[in-house]
DNA sequence: CAGCCTAATTCATCATGATGGTTATTGACA
DNA sequence: TGTCAATAACCATCATGATGAATTAGGCTG
């Protein structure tokens, strides 16, 4: 179980002790004792400085790995990790590529379903209100045949909704994987055989349809529209640009 | 947007001085300068030392929040956070209570679908197999009508399933989601009345039709299955016990 | 034996100074 | 004018030493 998953990217020489005491610690079990903080850094790098090496303990406390406690028998200690903080870490540790980006469209439509029934059950006037605003700046976007503002409309008004969502886990894991589709991709089209503008309309039918089953609370036609707004949809991903370096 | 979201816990100094400084940052646009080194640590916390503001930055930085360059006009500069970055992040920073629970189980539900959906495409014989042999391990604890047993086969059934899937980020999110689930649940019951013994075989034979489907590829009657099998379970969650202080 | 106090252990943080690596700018030179 | 090398601005990391706070172990008293 102590593969080497890289942490996002550990340049420096902090980052790299935490990759390897994150590895040593894969390796015990939770409460256990590495020894004092001298005798741990002694054993991941004698090279590394004390400073440098509370950096690592600072990461690694972080994300909830270790524990570091003062007094006799103190010292460094495999944290017993949260199953939170378990997928924290997971997450943290992939790596954005193509795939994913499908995938994270896939998971989000199953999400949605949720999202938009949270939605009926708690959304208050002010939240339609903001889904109308969306809503508006889709139609514009329609007249205008502006492709990517529709796209962007759209994104919002999806987000307005999540954000009604009283659980936390829930609209957060919902609007980041919309951050993360927004991110990557490019457009948008129709999956059959249909013009873009006509594509559009058909869309921005759907949504007004959702927002108006929010609206009156209704939670079978939100579902059959949510089924509705998943079906015939094609995204068009581009690679991940990585992080640009500048 | 500059709430004082807590990460998780920042008792020590870099970690407060990291969620003030995510606070300013919060406010800048990416790619903004926002001075030197000392200069960011003399405006963020003028008694700071070096070192720990190290600290601070580097949490920053494992984060996707700032990025510091050496050189003339170097220093500290905004960053583009990943979408995933935050994600995970944000999920380590969410402490888990009883209502955290229940959506986490609304959330695996929805991605149930999904992950058999995939059982179906790619699962393995051997994969197969040893979701068999969850099966018999089921159907042992119904027989000796131990229900934490019976639990337990069956969240192995659903890992087992849940590894068949391609994509990291759905199998993560689903295995951390029952992780999470695992560990807080007591025990789950039938939302009719119904004996226990009686429910127990129920599910048993739920899943059974479950693999089936798995087994022969079939889509549609997993679909079918899958919803059936979110039907009508009641858990009873316990309050988080908080992390042990020791 | 229980409870309390003292001493020892270990971490947290600060202060300061030094060396070496990156990067942008400047100025000389072809 | 374009190229290249020297220089200066900054960061990364190391080394050392000091102070204070947290926590436990052990001994002492009632």
């Amino acid at each position: 179980m102590a593969s080497t998953r890289g942490t996002s990217f550990g340049s420096s020489r902090a980052e790299v002790a935490a990759a390897k005491l994150a590895d040593i610690l894969a390796g015990q079990q939770t409460g256990a004792r590495l020894g004092t903080k001298e005798e741990v850094r002694a054993s991941v790098d004698a090279s590394l400085s004390l400073a440098s090496f509370n950096e690592t303990l600072r990461l690694l406390q972080s994300r909830g790995l270790v524990t570091v406690r003062p007094g006799p028998g103190g010292g460094v200690f495999v944290a017993e990790q949260s199953p939170m903080a378990r997928l924290g870490n997971a997450l943290l540790g992939l790596n954005i590529d193509r795939s994913t980006v499908g995938e994270a469209v896939r998971i989000r439509n199953a999400l949605e379903a949720l999202v938009v029934e949270d939605a009926c059950l708690y959304a208050t006037r002010a939240d339609v209100a903001a889904m109308e605003q969306a809503l508006a700046r889709m139609r514009d976007a329609l007249r205008e045949e502006d492709g990517i503002e529709f796209l962007h409309s759209n994104w919002e008004l999806h987000s307005k909704i999540a954000a009604t969502a009283r659980s936390e886990i829930l609209s957060s894991l919902y609007l980041s994987l919309l951050d993360l589709v927004e991110e990557h991709t490019i457009s948008v089209r129709s999956a059959g055989p249909m013009s873009l503008t006509e594509f559009h309309r058909e869309r921005l039918g759907i949504h007004e349809d959702l927002v108006r089953a929010i609206e009156q609370g209704d939670l079978v036609e939100a579902a059959a529209t949510v089924e509705l707004h998943n079906k015939g949809l094609g995204v068009e991903a581009r690679p991940s640009r990585g992080h640009r370096r500048r």
